[in-house]
DNA sequence: ATACTTAATGACCGAAGGGTCAGCAAGTGA
DNA sequence: TCACTTGCTGACCCTTCGGTCATTAAGTAT
């Protein structure tokens, strides 16, 4: 009679389950209180190993942030460039549900973890601000750049800043990070932002200061 | 001759001092990273005496963040009750100016704190929300109710969520925690959005939807 | 001066947890 | 089937740190 064998050798996935695993648990518990043996628990290895993959607790910090941003960036900044609706109705669309989305996501976590502990990682920050945020901020200008170009926004849209669109999100974000549990119309507040903005953008010029 | 006492006593003065040191240190390194021992030093006593004032150090937490809270807010919401201006130059003057300051005051790094700590503290985040999110907001919501009695608002602007004058606040104060050194203009973020919220306030009714 | 109270010290304890490594056993090839 | 490589285990080490407490000495009252 064949015994079990007590496990596997998965060289392949098992990084990317640690990664998992780790994420899980400091999305939980957070960095500084997140035990590499819960991680382990969680992965359904030993700690021991955890160490073959990652030399430190931080390089398996770093592989998480990183690991949860290139999954998902890409995709949502590739909808910007290659839609065909019009400006007006791709601000409604797609992008007010991606605002939507974001603030119950996995990357409210890895704003979570970049707020607490980015001081104490700041090539990670870097690598997060040029793979997310510089790049999420150059499509929405280029975006209200091309709605200039086609007519469809007055010349001054140019000079609103990116930042004003993602306002409300990050507002929406924290609020569910810290008041999880008191109510407030998230989706709300970003129509109303998305509204104002598009009113901002359109709107013919009607007094000079 | 006399030689030098080792230490004097001040028994009223040690908790403020030691509740200063704390949040120093939390500012520095987070709650999970800060010693007691560091406190102790910061503040110039030995580690023993601080936990004859606090009992732990999830007690000497909840005391840095309700000190920061009380000695600023009540003022700050005073102001708008107590005010003689229009609303609009209210809106554009002390409101203003208020905002400006908070990305970069004390404020900021007790929403760091309540960020990454929170889940672990539930009382903690609760009298923060009473004591300043809900009273904050409540506030400005009495404001624009004040401006639509005046007529200096149209009825409509009792519909527009007060989270939306905190948004690009909150946004400026992340961007200054995470990325300090990436430039922003955040102060103009901060009047656009006034200016937006102002069209939206006072314009007369020009479609039905 | 002297006795007394108590603020303040700092050595110490015990638990926790990051990181190591000797050894085990799962897979592999002949 | 047997030797060999290496993914994996888990006991262990050692430092760190929250919290304690016996002792000291600063202030005080008489």
């Amino acid at each position: 009679m064949a015994s079990e064998p007590k496990y596997q050798r998965r060289k392949e996935d098992r990084p990317q389950e640690i990664a998992d695993a780790a994420f899980a648990a400091f999305a939980e518990k957070g960095y500084a209180a997140t035990r590499i043996d819960d991680v382990a628990k969680r992965a359904g290895i030993s700690k021991g190993l955890t160490y073959l993959y990652y030399k430190t607790k931080a390089d398996l910090f770093k592989a998480v942030v990183k690991n949860v941003v290139v999954r998902r960036v890409d995709t949502l900044i590739g909808n910007v460039e290659s839609t065909d609706l019009s400006s007006e109705d791709f601000l409604r669309g797609p992008l007010l549900d991606f605002m939507k989305k974001v603030p119950g996501s996995p990357i409210a976590i890895v704003i979570r973890l970049l707020i607490s502990e980015g001081p104490r990682h700041p090539d990670l920050v870097d690598y997060y601000y040029e793979n997310v945020v510089a790049r999420g901020l150059g499509a929405i200008s280029a975006f209200v750049a091309r709605g200039v170009q086609r007519g469809e926004f007055r010349r001054e849209a140019l000079e609103v800043q990116p930042h004003l669109f993602l306002a409300p999100m990050m507002l929406s974000m924290i609020w569910r990070l810290v008041f999880s549990d008191k109510p407030l119309n998230t989706d709300q507040l970003m129509e109303s932002q998305i509204e104002m903005l598009l009113a901002q953008l359109k709107a013919r010029a009607e007094q000079d200061k």
